[in-house]
DNA sequence: TCTGGGGTCCTAGGACCC
DNA sequence: TCTGGGGTCCTAGGACCC
């Protein structure tokens, strides 16, 4: 008779497979097995990107992040679909509660279609098909678990268990699986930090693992040097947190489907992306601290600026005003403007300011 | 093929003060 | 004559993620 594992902390990495087209194809059934592209008003003539493509639809070469106007070519029957931003908020909204109700369990979210969840078991299978029967359940949609020793592990790990699967990642494991996949692989690093490890030698996770910490600080600065070392072995925290996110800004912008070519047509649309920051954040009651206004040039050169206002405040008008001298820091009046960003920083709160993630 | 929107965190350098 | 060093605040820019 084999004794059981003992029960230990793990990290669970629930990741939802395909949200947001598998939220569009739950509510319009006669799109299943179609070519589904969810971006933009759903008008593959506008300047806007792809948020989603279906499997169908990455079958003709159309990702994420690709211009409509692009995916259409690759694809012209495709159904062009606009993001539900409130759907996919009340869908995520169910999937977490649903992560919640586990027995013993912490969720820590990372995203519309994400979470840790920790918990201490005997058996992290078990538990990850729970978490897949609930997920289920709740709304009628599947998911991926990763199971790891830490956050980095369990993250990877999903990787390796799409779709509708469930991976174990552990120190024991780790080398083993990934070692030899190139750095870019890892959740965290790049193309230009895996540039920059690659020009010092380091080609793959196993590499990188080996590297000594105190180099990479040098190299790559005394905290994200270290970091990156901890990163090739898979380090990362180990306890998930359960305590709600505080966010540190929000902020509004928009890519203009015409050029604005007036520097008082940008002062205007200034005031209104001030006034939906505002409006967005005025339920909280916090004061913000800070305002940066980003404005993306002709053709395509983008800078942000930012200044402390002169005192936090939750006034709108004093958030329109310190949004409209920011602006005005800008020099450049003439070049026409294809985006503008209003971001409305919060007051640090001296609770949370120590804690990083 | 002309390149979204919403975030977080780190680093570097200038200004200023002692 | 010639030239300090540390600490803090602030902004710009970059990198990354979903």
């Amino acid at each position: 008779m084999t004794a059981p594992d003992e029960a230990r902390p793990w990290v669970l990495h629930v990741d939802m497979d395909q949200f947001i087209a598998a939220v569009e194809v739950q509510r319009r059934p006669e799109l299943a097995g179609l070519p589904v592209v969810v971006g933009g008003n759903g008008d593959p003539t506008e300047r806007a990107v792809v948020a989603t493509a279906s499997y169908e639809a990455r079958a003709f070469g159309i990702h994420s992040g690709m211009p409509l106007k692009l995916a259409v070519r690759k694809c012209k029957d495709a159904v062009f679909l606009p993001s539900d931003h409130a759907a996919y908020d009340e869908v995520s909204a169910q999937v977490m509660a649903a992560l919640a109700a586990l027995p013993g369990v912490t969720v820590e979210i990372l995203g519309w279609d994400e979470a840790f969840v920790g918990a201490v078991t005997a058996d992290p299978e078990q538990l990850a098909r729970d978490a897949q029967q609930a997920v289920l359940a709740a709304t009628g949609l599947h998911c991926t678990v990763g199971i790891g020793d830490t956050t980095v592990r369990a993250k990877m790990a999903t990787g390796f268990g799409k779709p509708q699967g469930i991976f174990r990642l552990t120190a024991a494991t780790w080398l083993p699986v990934l070692g030899e996949r190139p750095t870019e692989a890892l959740w965290g690093i790049g193309k230009k930090t895996a540039a920059k490890l690659a020009d010092l030698g380091l080609h793959t996770v196993a590499q990188l693992a080996a590297a000594d910490p105190r180099m990479l600080a040098e190299r790559l600065g005394p905290t994200m040097g270290p970091y990156y070392a901890g990163l090739g072995r898979g380090l990362g925290r180990t306890e998930v947190i359960g305590t709600p996110w505080v966010p540190r800004s929000r902020s509004r912008e928009v890519t203009y489907q015409q050029d604005l070519t007036t520097w008082e047509q940008i002062r205007q649309e200034t005031e209104v992306l001030a006034r939906k920051v505002h409006e967005d954040i005025k339920d909280t009651g916090r004061p913000v601290g800070r305002m940066s206004v980003k404005v993306r040039f002709k053709p395509f050169f983008t800078q942000i600026k930012i200044a402390k206002l002169p005192a936090p405040t939750t006034d709108v008008e004093e958030m329109v005003a310190g949004a409209l001298r920011v602006l005005e820091k800008f020099e450049d009046h003439d070049r026409p403007v294809r985006l503008l960003g209003v971001r409305a920083e919060f007051v640090p709160d001296q609770d949370e300011s120590g804690r990083s993630r």
